[in-house]
DNA sequence: CTACAATTAATGTATATACATCAATTGAAA
DNA sequence: TTTCAATTGATGTATATACATTAATTGTAG
């Protein structure tokens, strides 16, 4: 793959700025491309796989649709249809939250905790072999996106 | 924003690999959210938008379809339709490509350039603005990203 | 020359996304 | 208590995307 430049066979960038961002743009859909090959057979798109890692990580407490949005890394795509469509597949379930019932709250099944489990190994196989930085440049690319977002 | 963590109120990543995955798609959400904010009220879509400047570097020559798929950043979306749009709005032509007629010439037109010219200090604008990082900063980024891919 | 495979772009179709609107519930003000 | 604004999630709708299929043209093997 190499250079941005021959990547996308174009010579020059106005400047650093714009350079970098196609460079992030292009990279996004890089990864994007391998995670999404990995996750289809399980029939997983990557934001279903990104809320099913979202509730998890709430340790067996459950989630507002607020909530997961909040979370989400795209912060545009709708929560709601998200579920339901995890719902469909009963990797998470959705109860009435009981002290406001404007809330939902959205958990994790077991279906769905399997599901990550048989996953996890086979995404992270996939991310050091299509990554190819070692542990220093990664902490370092970690920091530049931090810093960049401010 | 800050920290990855922060942002997302996750607390801890299984690996570096992971994080540094986790951190790109959403510094990408970041990026793509600003950009579309200032396309969107010249009725532009990010990658109409990158199609307009994938002719522009042609400097006159056509390209056909296929150029355009393998220069867009997002490789899997459709060149045909991105072009049907933006030739609905004038801002590029098709013509038939005279030595071999399966082909489709494309060219960006006045129009196209004079809003890529309209739009161009905006963007520049805005990725210095929301990019918090100096030169030096950049090219490292730059460096990182295309290692990264290998 | 004819038949057929390869190439190229367009189209069909299902799903996803962005954004606006709607409906239900709650809390607070009059 | 009644009314009304705010909150929350679901739904409607237009557009975009992913992927398969189709249609037209070309090149080539027989």
């Amino acid at each position: 793959m190499g250079k941005i430049e021959e990547a996308i066979k174009q010579s020059e960038f106005k400047d650093s700025y714009n350079k970098v961002v196609v460079n992030l743009l292009y990279t996004h859909s890089y990864l994007v491309s391998f995670q999404t090959a990995v996750l289809k057979p399980l029939d997983l798109s990557p934001e279903q796989y990104n809320v099913l890692r979202i509730l998890r990580g709430q340790q067996g407490k459950p989630a507002t649709i607020a909530a997961i949005q909040e979370r989400m890394l795209n912060t545009m795509s709708n929560a709601s249809r998200l579920v339901d469509k995890l719902q469909a597949k009963e990797l998470v379930k959705r109860e009435e939250c009981p002290e406001n019932r404007r809330k939902v709250d959205v958990l994790i099944t077991e279906k769905g905790l399997r599901l990550l489990e048989l996953l996890e190994p086979q995404i992270a196989a996939l991310n050091k072999k299509v990554i190819h930085l070692d542990e220093a440049e990664l902490v370092h690319l970690n920091g530049l996106l931090d810093k960049l977002r401010g």
